[in-house]
DNA sequence: TTGCAGTAGATGCAAACGCATGGACTTCAA
DNA sequence: TTGAAGTCCATGCGTTTGCATCTACTGCAA
């Protein structure tokens, strides 16, 4: 790989990192939400996502949060009844989350404001285009993120 | 504003989430950081990429963390030798951070080796010209990120 | 069938976090 | 000049997180 090419690289995640930690600060900031905090809130959104029940292991794809984390994260939602678990008849091991009556109008509404709170921040700063471009990006580098970890990387750490 | 184009800031938005949280697991998965964690390393670079001091809620804009947390993180690093701290002579509440030569030598040990996963991942999955891209939409977006927020903000949270 | 490696999720415990607040200093208007 | 409001950082405290580990179950090979 050639010098610039990696450069390029290594700025545009860069670029990348800060745009996520400005906005999510932003959004933070913002009064929309409640009692939930946005790691709640992001969960509730994914439940919402699907139709059918979710996996433990595969909400925490999406969430950047340890699984004994998030598993108490649900355990909490489940409490404060917005979340549904049960156990999964086909694998004993797992449970199958899902929305309460009361999780979904929950997401809903706070989903509602943040998309107004999103979608001016996104179109004050980009073209049509850009977000275009944006989404299809994003899109290629989940796909890489999700890849098999090379070799190398199950050396231990070198300090 | 228009729904869809509305929608399409909201996909490009949650585009960009999915892919920060899935190269974010990729790349803490990797033995690289030796005692450092993400977001110490983090305010290692931060520090890394100015010559001079840097006050603590500048460091604060870039790294998502309470200021409270931040303080506590940054007070770990002096402990552990990696950063200075002095009492700035020119404003008596706030405080002077740079690295030692220690921590100057261990950002650019970790760095050097984060920044060829980066590159691995980044070029796999983007051409050049879609890093341009990015780069110039995450300065954007970024920049929108420090805005002030509107009145409407100041309000109580509607539960 | 049995045994063993692998996977899903929960739990003990120390470390780290966010919220609220406090103390010290600066700024600006009266 | 002074005093009130604002800013910067630190600290108390309850909550949440991550790491290590545990239990329970699955899947596959002998």
């Amino acid at each position: 790989m050639t010098r610039s090419r990696s450069r390029r690289a290594n700025d545009a995640w860069e670029s990348l990192l800060t745009a996520h930690a400005s906005l999510m600060k932003r959004f933070a900031a913002e009064p929309i939400w409640g009692e939930l905090t946005m790691r709640e809130y992001d969960v509730l959104y994914t439940l919402s996502k699907h139709d059918g029940p979710v996996r433990l292991f595969e909400l925490g794809r999406g969430v950047l949060l340890s699984q004994p984390a998030l598993s108490r994260l649900v355990e909490r939602l489940v409490e404060r009844g917005l979340v549904e678990r049960a156990a999964d008849p086909e694998d004993g091991r797992g449970v199958r989350l899902a929305l309460t009556a009361a999780g979904r109008e929950r997401q809903r509404a706070v989903g509602g404001r943040h998309a107004v709170d999103v979608a001016r921040a996104v179109t004050t700063a980009l073209t049509e285009e850009e977000m275009r471009q944006l989404e299809a990006i994003g899109r290629k580098l989940a796909a890489q993120g999700v890849a098999v970890p090379t070799e190398r990387n199950r050396q231990e750490a070198v300090l």
